[in-house]
DNA sequence: TTGTAGGCGTTATCAG
DNA sequence: CTGATAACGCCTACAA
């Protein structure tokens, strides 16, 4: 609407030229102190701000970065993203968010666009860099033609990926032991004298939920603990498929129920709980929960639930940061391992008398 | 890192001038097919992308719109987010988010920025329009210079408030009754025989707080039933404070407890629900409790919540129109009338037997 | 320390 | 229908 003042009319107004003005916004130690003062009362004044077009012009640097993650309405993802935004900020990047989620739900959001649609968007966007939370990348079997997608992507400006290294993917990672969690959550369970043990949620053919149920179930067999397959129920990571997949559980083990439930998130642990009470069972003396990745107000559930902080704001920081400085040339890779850690509330009954 | 390719070099490529090339990529009709067919095909080729840049130096729109919102992290924001973007992007704009709680948290976030900064940033951006919800406009009494501040905003950009309409404040609006609810919940209430109802939660100061209070407190009043001022405890929007709310309440009416409680939302109805089973008390059968804003997932609280449905998603979805309409030049306010729905369910104690 | 001038990739205007 | 050419606002040699 209002037409913006231009660096010339600035440096018109000051009586000095062009290159001068640029040389202050940009502070470069060659101006006279007397012009420099001037000139930066004149900016002030004008609220003078350069035109981020004619910048990008000559620098190619939009100072955004794009984030594609599939929902910010999970709780996992709000929290990594408030993170996010907030160093890239610090940096002097906004963050562009894109929820791809629109790809798989497209009933209710009819945006039929691909995660690759996505890339192709934010390219033409003209985006610093890229920082890529779940989706695709996070399947068993990434499909050879994402991962020549992302690898092309990566070709134009740097991409950072919370998950898992893939082989044959060139961009870069940010990755985390998923596993140490479920660890720790089944030695708890069996100090407590559980000795049937159970597992609930996480889509199936996903690395997060491979993996948590790998590390279940060898260290049950460390234990030499029984692992029933009818015990493992996948379904999801809402309340919703907490609640499915818990009534399944239910349904084919009538005979012996497991006495404690590991549930892949806290959101899966409320709706497990949920699906109990429905059948009157009683969480945790009926059959006790914990979840592998806290939420919000987990503190605040009937019962309250016992589960693994696993400092997701710090992962976070970490990928900005990788991205920031790949954006600035540098390829070194941050590793980071932050110890996973046991918030033990109701839900596991270790606070039963 | 790889350098693009430019419309020069496709105009050379296939034989024809720069502006013949920008014909087709703007799909101006005055183009010979059999020319017309020939760049398309190089462009895809080369799979070329115009530069945002060039492009903004000339037409002065970047296809970016700024959000700027309080809290991500927020199921409320965070729904409304997810239409908006979804619908920004069918129309072909990206959404740079910005979260302002960093302002109100500054020591868990350390990014010491007012709303104010956000503005400059944001203008910094040059963004074609601003999305602005909650934050200080929800405030019973919005300081003058924060409205200066819109004002001035507004002026280079539009900007679209969702919220209600503020005296001296020349931005778009979109706005919505916030006191049906209230009201549904109240003659729910004194349908089931209530008489001694409560409130709880809500940030005190902040309009939503306010009207809903008050439209309470004249439902009520219609009724012919007394409002006890002890009865009525605000604090914020979550979990926590809905636990410390409901705990200030029971403490000061040891003597007669109301027999419902209406909280300002469901992540504050979960907490006061907390708190009452902390201290032996049962929901609904102790004290029922109905929630004025339903958040995803309600359906699996112990107990399930009663609680309104303000069909949030619409609201978002509103807003962008509003947005693009008015980048596009019209000034038209859209108005928004949408029912809220009471979605009857275990806390409010009308399913019991 | 300061100024001049060329170029960045598009679009729009104006001739042909 | 097509092609020159002038902006657009800034940065960066290069010159002074």
């Amino acid at each position: 609407m209002k037409s913006k003042i231009t660096i010339t009319e600035i440096a018109d107004k000051c009586g000095v030229s062009v290159s001068t003005v640029s040389r202050v916004l940009n502070n470069s130690p060659s101006v006279s102190p007397k012009k420099r003062a001037l000139i930066q009362q004149i900016i002030d004044e004008y609220n003078y701000t350069p035109s981020v077009f004619a910048r990008g012009m000559v620098n190619h640097k939009t100072k955004n970065i794009g984030v594609i993650l599939p929902d910010i309405t999970n709780p996992y993802f709000a929290s990594l993203f408030l993170q996010i935004e907030s160093f890239a900020l610090k940096n002097m990047y906004a963050t562009i968010l894109f929820n791809t989620m629109f790809a798989r739900n497209p009933d209710k959001y009819d945006t039929p666009l691909s995660e690759e649609d996505y890339f192709k968007i934010i390219l033409e966007k003209q985006v610093d860099g890229v920082l890529i939370l779940g989706g695709q990348i996070d399947k068993d079997d990434v499909p050879e033609n994402f991962i020549h997608a992302l690898n092309q992507l990566h070709k134009s400006v740097p991409v950072v990926i919370v998950g898992s290294r893939i082989d044959g993917c060139e961009c870069l990672f940010v990755e985390r032991n998923s596993r140490q969690g479920v660890t720790s959550i089944v030695n708890h369970f069996i100090a407590l004298g559980h000795e049937r043990i159970g597992f609930v949620g996480g889509e199936p053919g996903i690395r997060i939920t491979s993996s948590r149920i790998e590390a279940f179930k060898q260290t049950m067999k460390a234990y030499h603990h029984d692992v029933n397959d009818s015990y493992i129920v996948t379904s999801d990571y809402y309340a919703p498929d907490g609640y499915s997949a818990m009534n399944q559980l239910l349904d084919q083990n009538s005979g012996k129920l497991p006495t404690a439930i590991i549930a892949i998130n806290d959101m899966v642990a409320l709706g497990a709980i949920r699906a109990m009470k429905d059948r009157g069972l009683d969480c945790p003396s009926d059959i006790a929960i914990a979840s592998c990745d806290q939420f919000p107000h987990s503190d605040y559930s009937i019962p309250r639930l016992t589960s693994m902080d696993l400092h997701n704001e710090y992962l976070g920081r970490m990928a900005v940061m990788q991205l920031i400085s790949a954006i600035n040339g540098s390829e070194e890779a941050i590793s980071i391992n932050h110890m996973p850690e046991l918030i033990i509330r109701e839900s596991c009954g270790a606070t039963r008398r």
